[in-house]
DNA sequence: ACGATTTTTTAGCATGACTAAAAAATACAG
DNA sequence: CTGTATTTTTTAGTCATGCTAAAAAATCGT
C-alpha cells in the first residue's frame, strides 16, 4: 500500500514529457537517435515523452545533454503567454519611511525569471551589504553611485553598467549630491509574487529560538 | 550489467546534495521537519544530502516546495565567483554590413543566465519576427521604436520598457527618423559563449543499419 | 500494395528510491 | 562529568518504478 503520501506534487514537473518531445522535434531527431545518444531505449523515450514514466535525474541529465539544453528548461512551470507591456504609467512606490523609490519594469508570467526595476537613490543613500542567490545587473540611467563587491570598489556614472553573481557580497552607496537612477535587472524575485506561496508552517514546528552564533 | 553508458554526465547535477543541505540550513530547519513536510523519511533526507542517493523528480519537487525555491535552483551548474564589472570602455561592435551596433553590458560567469546589450538601431531598421526560448526586456534609453508581439503593436519611447516571453513571436522596427538606443536584457545567449558546445554527432549515426544488433 | 522507419504497447527484470529502526553524534542541563 | 533530549548517520530490507527488449501498431514513401 502506498502510504499516505501527503498531497505534495503541487510543484510537480507538469508536462515534462511535452517539453522533451517538442525539443526533440525542434532538433529534428528521432526517438531512436536520442535514445542511442543518451544511452537509453526507444521505448523508454516514448514512455517519458508521453508522461507514463518520469526519468531519473541521471537520465534527464543525459537527455538534456543530447538535446543541447540545460536540465532546467524542462522543469519550468509552464510557458503560457502572459501579460506584456508597461509604459510610463509605472507604479512608482516607495517603502514607508524609506527614501528610495522604485518603478517596476518587469511583469510576471508563468516561468519568468527576470525581474527589473528602476531604483531612485537619493544622495547619501546606502544599501547594506547583502548576498543571495542569482545574478543581477545595474545600468546607471542618471547620476552616479559607488558599488562595492567583495571589497572591490567601483564608481559607476551615467551609462555605466555592472553585472555580477549575487552571491558575492555587494552593497551600493550614492556618494554624490544628486539622486541616482539605476536600472536594476536580476533573477532575484524582489516583488515576491512569482510562485504561489503555499507556505506550510514549517518554522513553527521547531524549537522557538536558537539564534546560535551560527556557523560561518 | 550497466551497459557502457556513454561518458555522459557532463551536465550531471553536480552537488545537488550540498545545495539542498545549505538551503535547509539557510532556513534553519531540521532534517526531521523537512522530511515530515515533504512526506519523506529523515534517513532519506540524510542520504540525499550526502549524495548517497538521488531523489526522484517527484521527491525533488516536494523538497523544492518545502524549501521554498524552484526545483531549478538545485540543478544549476556550479556557482563560482566569476568576473564582474564593465565600464564605458565597452566593446562596441557591429555585424559586417549591418547597420545596427551593439555594446555588450553583461559578463559571462559560470551559472550566469542573464545577458544584456545596448542596441543602437538606425532609422528604418527592422528586426524580423522571431520566437525562441526564454524571456527578454527592453528599456528605451533614447529614441523610439515600434514593437510587435503576436500581432499586438506597441510604440515605445524614451523611458518605456517592455518585458515578455520570448516564445511569443516578436519583432521591432525603428519607425522614427533618429537612431534608437535600447537596453536589451534577456535570458537568450546572444553572445554564444556561455556553455561549452559538447555537440555529439547524433545526426550522422542514424540510417545505415543499427536497429537492434548489439543492444547498446 | 509493400517494405522501411518511427512510435506505441506489453511484459518483465533489477536497480535504487525510500522506509523503519537502531546507532552514533551533537548538544544541553544540572 | 553524567544523563537525557535532539539531530544526524548508518544499516538492513521492501517495494516501486525506472528501464530494457521485443512485438504490435502507426506512419510514410514509392
Amino acid at each position: 500500500m502506498l502510504k499516505n503520501r501527503r498531497e505534495n506534487n503541487e510543484t510537480k514537473p507538469i508536462d515534462l514529457g511535452d517539453a522533451l518531445r517538442s525539443r526533440r522535434k525542434e532538433l529534428g531527431l528521432t526517438m531512436q537517435s536520442v535514445a542511442d545518444a543518451a544511452g537509453l531505449s526507444v521505448g523508454f523515450i516514448s514512455q517519458v515523452e508521453r508522461g507514463i514514466t518520469s526519468p531519473s535525474l541521471a537520465s534527464l541529465a543525459s537527455l538534456a545533454d543530447v538535446l543541447q539544453t540545460e536540465i532546467n528548461s524542462f522543469l519550468q512551470t509552464q510557458p503560457a503567454p502572459g501579460q506584456t507591456t508597461h509604459k510610463i504609467s509605472r507604479l512608482a512606490y516607495s517603502v514607508a519611511g524609506a527614501d528610495v523609490s522604485y518603478e517596476r519594469l518587469s511583469t510576471t508570467f508563468p516561468g519568468s525569471k527576470v525581474h527589473s526595476v528602476i531604483v531612485h537613490e537619493p544622495p547619501g543613500h546606502r544599501a547594506e551589504p547583502i548576498s543571495h542567490r542569482g545574478e543581477e545587473m545595474f545600468y546607471i540611467i542618471d547620476g552616479e553611485i559607488t558599488v562595492e563587491i567583495e571589497g572591490e570598489v567601483e564608481i559607476l556614472t551615467k551609462g555605466d553598467s555592472i553585472h555580477f553573481d549575487s552571491r558575492r557580497v555587494h552593497s551600493t552607496w550614492n556618494h554624490s549630491t544628486d539622486t541616482a537612477s539605476i536600472l536594476w535587472c536580476g533573477t532575484m524575485d524582489i516583488f515576491g509574487d512569482a510562485p504561489a506561496p503555499i507556505h506550510k508552517e514549517i518554522n513553527s514546528m521547531q524549537s522557538t529560538d536558537n539564534s546560535n552564533g551560527d556557523s560561518n
